[in-house]
DNA sequence: TAAGATTGATAGATCAATCTTG
DNA sequence: CAAGATTGATCTATCAATCTTA
């Protein structure tokens, strides 16, 4: 969790043989972007919102469920959380008044999380948020050409990161 | 902090006016890339050293010093990390061994922190799995010229979120 | 017994307050 | 007093163990 600079360098007082490559510039430049994006993008929402981006995303999660609710179970697998992380993720939620938990119909063993009517309403406010930094952060300075070429490269990385190796 | 999928969406049931647009299909791109990125990365120098990505980071910034050495002050500002925090590091990277406060010749409200023997030996090690890694998952998938490209597009979203808005 | 969810103990971060030295 | 570093209280995550229901 480097903010910034080169992740993999020559240092002569260590003899290292590690050098910069293509490639590890090429990551270097990757994350450093990501990161200061993303702490941008972090600033402006809880400047206006008061709501960190992580808490945003949690709620665009619930948001995008089929019916608007989830178990807490697929929301753990959705998030980088663990199931118990999830508990009290949702304890907390629930005490902001952003989230419910409601019965199960058919299973008696868990719940549904919902968002509530605030929980929405806070998420829509942000999401306008959101969408304008993004529009600012990476629409502005790039042209349409460059956004369909920078994800033509990323599907290439993605795929070559995706565990297709099945078979 | 969401792993995968859009960031943002049109979602009929909560008549959100909130819609994909080329630049939100970027970001989604953008993050979801880095973060597998990232956890394939970490997975594969767990795997193969027992040591965090982010503990890895924390080494490198060691290494690159000036002089093998910095103030723990100086650690906080170029890592995500508070004061407090970099101070309860230092200790945990002292317990194992990797790192060693040195007392500042002319400045006695401080310490020099410091990679210690192990500390460079495990960083070395550490350092060849990772650069074998990106060049796997980076430098493998694209071509020379797709990662200039690529360098060449995000130093211009990098701009946009440089604060050189000063004058 | 397996699956969903929660709880207790613990790790690692934060903020605000404090100690020490310049 | 200002700056470097640390500490105490608190927050949020993890893992392993546990409770409840299918």
């Amino acid at each position: 969790v480097i903010e910034q600079g080169n992740y993999i360098l020559y240092h002569p007082a260590m003899a290292l043989r590690l050098r910069t490559t293509e490639a590890s510039e090429t990551f270097s430049a990757l994350w450093a972007a990501v990161s200061r994006l993303n702490e941008i993008l972090a600033e402006e929402m809880y400047a206006e919102t008061g709501m960190s981006l992580e808490r945003y995303g949690i709620l665009l999660r619930l948001a995008q469920a089929e019916n608007g609710a989830m178990r807490p179970s697929e929301l753990a697998d959705c998030l980088p959380l663990t199931r118990s992380g999830t508990t009290r993720l949702v304890d907390r939620l629930v005490a902001d008044g952003l989230v419910e938990r409601r019965s199960h119909e058919t299973d008696g063993r868990g719940f549904l999380v919902a968002l509530t009517t605030e929980g929405e309403e806070s998420f829509r406010k942000a999401g306008r948020v959101h969408l304008r930094g993004i529009d600012e952060h990476v629409g502005e300075p790039l042209t349409e050409d460059e956004m369909k070429e920078l994800r033509r490269i990323l599907r290439k990385i993605s795929r070559g990161t995706d565990d297709l190796e099945a078979d």
